[in-house]
DNA sequence: AACATTTTTTTGGACGCCGAAATAAAACAA
DNA sequence: TTGTTTTATTTCGGCGTCCAAAAAAATGTT
């Protein structure tokens, strides 16, 4: 209870669940909006109609071949859509090679791509500002879609990003800390920006591809060259206090356990993340600063494929993995007992060698009760799940913040329309 | 977005703006509700009134004595404050030896107690149902209140407490399991009734009494004869899919650790906990089951006494709780960097044998940057929080399901009015 | 006694929802 | 072909709640 409630709460709340149940399950007639959000036929006439004339939807003229079904007796449902020259949307996605972006229209469908392997290791926030917007101005230009169409911009990053603040706080992509990126886009594009860490992005996109399975209470675990945490708590994708998303992967697992890359010792990532599997099957010790290059995933098909074999280092590796990730789990469930834990993730593929030792520390470490109400799933994401994350997290901002709020009398006077 | 908006939804939600402005601030003046609510003047007359009208509220005729500072110009304000005799609740601390309960008004205002010795432990859940019935009457009887007027029954418990199921699903105070409790008493006594953890209860306690300090994201962490923990998120009491509350106690510190209360071992309540200090300190192995009994303070008072002296059995005890104590707040931090976090209840009066081991664990398994942002605070709390906090939460409860929802038409006939 | 100042109530208009009735657009039936 | 049935959508009038502006109330000040 924060707002106080008027007709104009009403006309955004009602507009925003239209918009919403539209998001959810695509083109629908003006029948299915009235079942989905419960409004009767006389507001869903009211509604839509305003939406179309705002050019954030439009009725969809397919000359109704593709209608679902034999046709049914009555007068016929014409579906609606969101208008894709609503607005746009850019992703982009950072890692330690390169950017990758992409163009999407209203309704999510990718229009541009471009991938850059500019080096951003050793940029600052100047820098780094001035990369991105050129390179979301050449992909825009490729396109043909004008700056001003575009309604937001959403920056994904490997480690921890202050999302309110809009910088990154740290990255294995960075040399430096606290990168203000943010702000340096919507001072050069005018374009509202924010900034998110990529496990939290493949929450989002969950949500968005099945909202029942996860919409609840649910951790994803991204294992891979890192580790790290996305947490949906009651259907939102949590971010702290301070912005800053879940830190599983640099949760202690054993005081004075392996060195991690964060300089602590014992986190669950120097168990568990590509490197350190590494490091426990090349017999270097576990107090051996880990590599800071990228690794070559031969190398990590090389180091399954032994462990494949029964190559005892390998195996032990993977047997070390699986313990911290398993208590990594169990400790996890004793906070939170999310009812789904999805496991995703290049570093799931030697899942295999690792369940076995999971759940035998899972059994150890929490209570049967509690364990048996989680469910734990294993999804091999392909990497375009973050792009698709950050789209959506954006057209759902869009939604909220501009489409529900109406005709834009005055103030912004972003023309999202055609 | 989950409730479609109409007329009905906005009387409610104004409603419950202006009692919760109310119940956070007291007794006000209708020129202070449309400060703290944004309301018109013209809008929370119209509201307040109906509010007076349905006995939820009333003015004040003090005869101004009581008006702070000197009389300033212009028409003098009305006070309105609840209506004492709008509705009552009655909350149920149920401990090992037995039950405490006691009767609010509307205010929150406690108009009676009532403790009872009966031994609970063997009691099955319809045992369990009449006693705590039979006490409430008994109270009822006591303050000359009757029965239809009470709209809440909030009942705290140590353990694991299944607040949708309204069963305790683990307790110290219970030999059995799954006991049913909420139902027992919604249909002897007929009044609705809800079932909830401890240090939940005191979180809830925290937040009614200073809602900038605890009404963010906080963790409150109590330590006495157990180790419970009340997880505060976006200014809501945090209960997990299931109904259970976060088991902060018997999250994992050390694989094959000592052995715990709930048959795992290495949890931090094996460490932290009466019994556990008591354990290590007496020399006795760590695998030795601990005692179900009650622990007599004295023993604590002794133990603690010990150490302050400097024998080592003693040291060493705090010592291992400390560490423990600290990795598990790192765990907690790492996963949701609560703003806060509030180390509350007997345990704390040995806080100064235990901080300096906390906190070394704490840089060793915090990254630094995240540890900086969290508060720290010990709170040694009077055990009467938890009644507080328990008919805080049924108050608010009321609030939001009863009196929000206008003059009630048909259906439920709760005589809430004098 | 007249004015100033602050709180509270009254009045009239706007907005957005809803139910009921009307209209639209098809399939089906004679 | 023409009417009937069926389903989808729109139109219309009423209702509830908000707000701004004006009025009333209650007191202090001059």
């Amino acid at each position: 209870m924060r707002e106080k409630a008027d007709s104009d709460l009403v006309r955004r709340q009602n507009r925003l669940l239209l918009l919403e149940a539209l998001r959810q399950h695509g083109a629908m007639a003006r029948v299915d909006m009235g079942r989905h959000t419960g409004l009767s036929p006389a507001s869903i006439t009211s509604i839509s109609s305003q939406l179309i004339g705002d050019g954030i939807l439009e009725e969809a003229h397919t000359p109704h071949t593709a209608a679902e079904g034999p046709q049914r007796r009555g007068r016929p449902t014409t579906q609606i859509d969101f208008n894709p020259k609503g607005a746009n949307v850019v992703a982009v996605k950072v890692s330690i090679d390169g950017l990758e972006l992409a163009l999407a229209d209203a309704r999510g469908a990718i229009l541009a791509r471009r991938t850059s392997r500019s080096a951003t290791h050793d940029a600052d926030s100047a820098a780094f500002g001035k990369l991105v917007a050129d390179e979301i101005t050449a992909l825009l230009t490729k396109a043909r879609v004008p700056t001003r169409r575009v309604a937001r911009v959403g920056i994904a990053v490997q480690g921890v990003a202050d999302s309110q603040a809009g910088t990154v706080v740290w990255s294995p992509a960075f040399r430096g800390r606290n990168i203000s990126v943010a702000a340096a886009i919507e001072e050069r594009l005018g374009i509202a920006c924010r900034v998110a860490n990529d496990a939290n992005m493949i929450a989002e996109g969950l949500i968005g591809s099945d909202r029942k399975r996860y919409g609840g209470t649910a951790a994803v675990v991204f294992m891979g060259w890192g580790v790290g945490m996305g947490l949906i708590i009651n259907g939102q994708v949590y971010h702290g206090p301070t912005g800053a998303a879940a830190e599983f992967g640099h949760m202690n697992h054993l005081p004075d356990g392996p060195l991690c890359r964060c300089g602590r010792r014992g986190c669950v990532e120097a168990y568990v993340a590509d490197y350190s599997l590494l490091r426990w099957a090349s017999g270097h010790a576990a107090t051996q600063p880990p590599s800071s290059n990228a690794i070559p995933p031969d190398d990590m098909l090389a180091l399954e494929a032994a462990a494949h074999r029964g190559e005892p280092a390998a195996v032990s590796a993977y047997a070390k993995a699986g313990e911290a990730l398993g208590f990594g789990l169990a400790r996890l469930i004793a906070i939170l007992t999310p009812a789904r834990i999805v496991l995703a993730g290049p570093g799931t593929r030697a899942m295999p060698l690792i369940r076995p030792h999971l759940e035998r520390a899972l059994e150890q470490g929490v209570v049967d009760e509690l364990r048996r109400t989680v469910e734990i799933e294993v999804v091999p994401i392909d990497t375009d799940m973050i792009i698709k994350g950050t789209i959506d997290r954006a057209l759902r901002h869009v939604d909220r913040e501009i489409f529900a709020h109406g005709p834009l009398k005055k103030g912004r006077e972003l023309e999202t329309v055609a």
